[in-house]
DNA sequence: CCGTATCCGTGGAGATACTG
DNA sequence: CAGTATCTCCACGGATACGG
């Protein structure tokens, strides 16, 4: 990418991450772990296979990917991100949590990937009772399934599904995660077609991270 | 630009302010509040006029700016983030703070400006000793002069000049922006060419907050 | 001085086909 | 499965000229 060419490091860091899809890289690094060139390229619907080439390659030249031709049973290559590309973990964060206002519609022909479904509670939600009972909830959205586990005083999600879940959340996206996150109430997401099977009072365990800045309404630029 | 078409917070927020110079003009008007059209231009060496009228065009339609057609005296329409675009804050901090690794060396053709010295401490330092009496520094970088104020816990900057600093920072942006956010400590800042006049323990006092991930070392994928 | 409109050269993005 | 190669086309950057 043209570099902004300021000495500054908002616009430094757009000088290496700025590009159109790398971000987006970098987060299917994070949520995946370790992965094939193909799988990196299914988590990422829609792009083209020499551009995610590039870009890996670039990536991996400003130190923020490495690849390892990896050991005889696998005969494949594994890219995963180094530490400074996992130091890129709080921007994804804030990015996915600002852009949640987006989520409220489904929009036609929009993918829609299972790690996307879990991804958002294990960052952006905590368990408001740490104390309390393990807890399961499954997910099931447009045939995406993934599990969310409370316990520990943590929020583990994965892909997939669990044997016993206490609750079920079924239906559209939007309806999903709304539910999960808090953004519409339980009534008003029946209404967008959740269903729901078991203890929904394990929702009320989901408490949604306070960002910085709702948190102290910012007042004028510079100081603070 | 063109959606990336994932139904995912993190894609729906590039697809917004995902376009080169977007974030950077959010910056600006982070940075500098409501601004005239050639304030925010000349924020950002580099812009084409069309490509601003643009975006900020875009990023009116999108609810994250808007503009007022100011009274009489100033006979200019001024700029401003709504409350969605100020929302964005957390995501310029995040990637700021990450993109401080690009900062070690100048460039060439760099260009520079006070805002851009000035808001590295307001953003990522706290005051280490809240309590403790007021004190100034004056920075002076390649002519670019800021001031930070210490005093009742927090750590203010703007531009511009202090009557009587405390402390007084100046030399290449690298070795003043370096010592303030403790990247090197004061003897290499001093063979980048720091000079200092005044007491260099209010330097001290300035602590780089610690980002969500330094902190927990991240393990997995999705489970944390 | 403030901002819009237009033209043009270049490079990156997207789609597709093809090879190790 | 893991890319490379090729092509088209749009977006960006830069300059410039023009209206308020």
């Amino acid at each position: 990418m043209r570099s902004y060419g300021h000495y500054c490091s908002i616009a430094r860091g757009l000088d290496v991450v700025g590009d159109r899809w790398t971000l987006l890289i970098v987060r299917e690094l994070l949520l995946r772990g370790p992965s094939r060139f193909t799988d990196v390229k299914n988590g990422l619907p829609g792009v083209a296979t020499n551009l995610l080439a590039g870009r890996l390659k670039e990536l991996e030249q400003e130190g923020l990917v490495r690849h390892e031709y990896a050991p005889p049973p696998i005969a494949s290559q594994l890219y995963e991100l180094t530490d400074e590309g996992r130091a890129l973990e709080p921007v994804l964060h804030a990015l996915g949590l600002w852009g949640m206002r987006y989520m409220g519609e489904e929009r036609d022909g929009d993918a829609f990937l299972a790690e996307w479904l879990a991804y958002a509670p294990a960052w952006f939600t905590t368990d408001a009772d740490p104390a309390g009972p393990p807890a399961v909830v499954q997910l099931d959205s447009d045939g995406q399934r993934a599990v969310i586990e409370l316990g520990d005083g943590r929020v583990r999600t994965r892909v997939g599904d669990a044997a016993h879940p206490d609750l079920t959340l079924t239906g559209p996206p939007p309806a999903v995660l709304g539910a999960l996150l808090g953004k519409v109430n339980l009534k008003r997401a029946r209404t967008l077609g959740l269903k729901t099977r078991g203890n929904v009072a394990v929702l009320d365990r989901l408490r949604v991270v306070q960002t910085e800045s709702e948190a102290s309404a910012s007042g004028s630029p510079l100081s603070r």
